[in-house]
RNA sequence: GUGGAUGUGGCGAAGUGGUUAACGCACCGGAUUGUGGCUCCGGCACCCGUGGGUUCAAGUCCCAUCAUCCACCCCA
């Protein structure tokens, strides 16, 4: 096997697409119920949106991005995440001119140059939702309950949703301030990862998992510690609003997101039977990224979830539907002539509106019916030189074991009543 | 980028230096001429990820390389 599909990547076979289909069908109800439209983007974008839009000092940036030269010089990234190109859209688009807010969803890969493991692949899929033009907590509070729903559709149990507010840039400078006056003192005796973070990105040390890291910093400022009056009665209404809504949800201060445009709210649902990577779904509010993109200011606030581990959670959990195939009708030729006819009855049932094969390898009769049995075929149409010359075929009901002579001008009816209002269902 | 594990037919899996590389599943064919699902019989790896090396002899030892998986960083 010399080639072989890109690392990371994977490919969804036939078995494996119908739980993508269950789950995207899933997500598109309810999308639908919280009056949610699709809105798909381009897979590339101009390297400088996510450069602006993710922030310069994100791994996402610095280390993840799928970023080539086109034959124009254009420095081309493969999109590593989608709420800045949907705010690119809203801005380019003028959507900023429909009705407000301007609610929308996706569903599609995604790309990040990473090492893989358990729950992360270099070419991912998310859904997400945008609610573009509002900066009320109800958005808010619709947005998390929306995930909400959707997990309580797909059966998932024991998920965690954290909430967290990061304030806004006048809170959040203050909070950085009084952060590392508090670290300093410690900053020799923290894990070489948070010296980094020190200098990059100091509100990340307070989610560092190192055990010692953690007990330096238990007492440290939260952001929530350091809310202004505005973030704080925000948040305090977002979650009056999902008590409400019966959501489920965990205070977390320490909870920090790693992408540079959060403001205010941020929350995250875990799940962890999955593995090291529990974060089955990661969103927040981000006012002023559609400005930063060049757009009119605009509030914003979304979520993306990662659909490979929202599988693997519907998986861990059992909740993954059986998914029966679909009965159709098999036509059993015998010999050329029979073929011939067998062919044009294919299409006749089809045409017809009842699912129907024909054997394209030309083997013996029992090895049709072999294969008409391993694919779940519920009836098999023999057509032989013998049916042929008295104008019947043999309709052999495959799941019960017996047949009947059915004249060939009236197969079409017949087994359109068998299969009754299954046919088109 | 760092660390660990693994790498035998489509899949699962034996094989602890020495003749023709077990077995199970799957697949293909057959068991009196045109009938499936059960059973029985038969077939299916010039070769053990790749390239070197050690040895009289290697799937079995050594080195390198590649790939996959898991973990770290970080994230969906």
């Amino acid at each position: 096997m010399s080639i072989q599909r890109p690392k990371g990547t994977q490919d969804i076979l036939p078995g494996t697409v119908e739980k993508w289909q269950y789950l995207e069908d899933t997500i598109r109800t309810v999308c639908r119920e919280y009056g949610y439209e699709e809105i798909r983007t381009p897979m590339f974008e101009a390297t400088e949106l996510f450069q602006r839009g993710v922030g310069e000092t994100t791994d996402i940036v610095n280390k993840e991005m799928y970023t080539f030269l086109d034959k124009g010089e254009r420095s081309i990234t493969l999109r590593p995440e989608l709420t800045a190109a949907v705010c690119r859209a809203y801005a380019e688009n003028k959507l900023y001119a429909w009705p407000q807010p301007v609610k929308l969803y996706y569903i599609g890969p995604m790309f990040r140059y990473e090492r893989p493991q358990a729950g992360r692949f270099r070419q991912f899929h998310q859904f997400g939702i945008e609610v573009l033009g509002a900066d009320k907590p109800v958005v808010d509070a619709e947005v998390i309950s929306l995930v909400w729903t959707l997990y309580q559709r797909l059966g998932l149990t024991g998920l965690e949703v954290h909430i967290n507010s990061v304030g806004c840039p006048t809170c959040r400078a203050e909070h950085k301030d009084k952060l590392l006056e508090f670290l300093k003192p410690h900053s020799h005796e923290l894990c070489r990862d948070c010296q980094d973070r020190l200098e990059r990105n100091p509100m990340r040390i307070l989610d560092c998992k190192n055990p010692s890291c953690q007990a330096f910093t238990a007492g440290a400022p939260t952001t929530l510690d350091m809310l202004c009056p505005e973030c704080k009665s925000h948040f305090e209404e977002l979650q009056e609003l999902l008590k409400a809504a019966g959501v489920v949800y965990k205070v977390d201060p320490r909870l920090v997101r790693g992408l540079d445009y959060y403001r205010k709210t941020a929350f995250e649902v875990l799940v962890e039977e999955i593995g090291a990577q529990s974060a089955i779904c990661g969103g927040g509010r981000y006012d002023g990224l559609v400005a930063e993109i060049g757009g009119p200011p605009t509030p914003g606030i979304g979520f993306a979830m990662g659909m490979e581990r929202a599988l693997a959670a519907i998986e861990v959990q059992n909740k993954m539907p059986e998914f029966e195939k679909a009965g159709y009708a098999m036509i059993v030729a015998l010999g050329q002539q029979a073929q011939r006819h067998g062919f044009a009855w294919v299409s006749a049932l089809r045409k017809a509106g009842i699912p129907a094969s024909i054997d394209l390898l030309g083997r013996s009769l029992k090895a049709q019916l072999k294969a008409a049995d391993r694919e779940g075929v519920k009836y098999a149409l023999i057509l032989g030189e013998e049916e042929l010359n008295k104008g019947m075929a043999i309709l052999r009901d495959l799941r019960v074991g017996e047949q009947e002579e059915v004249a060939l001008n009236q197969v079409v009816s017949v087994l359109k009543d068998k299969f009754g209002e299954g046919v088109n269902a």
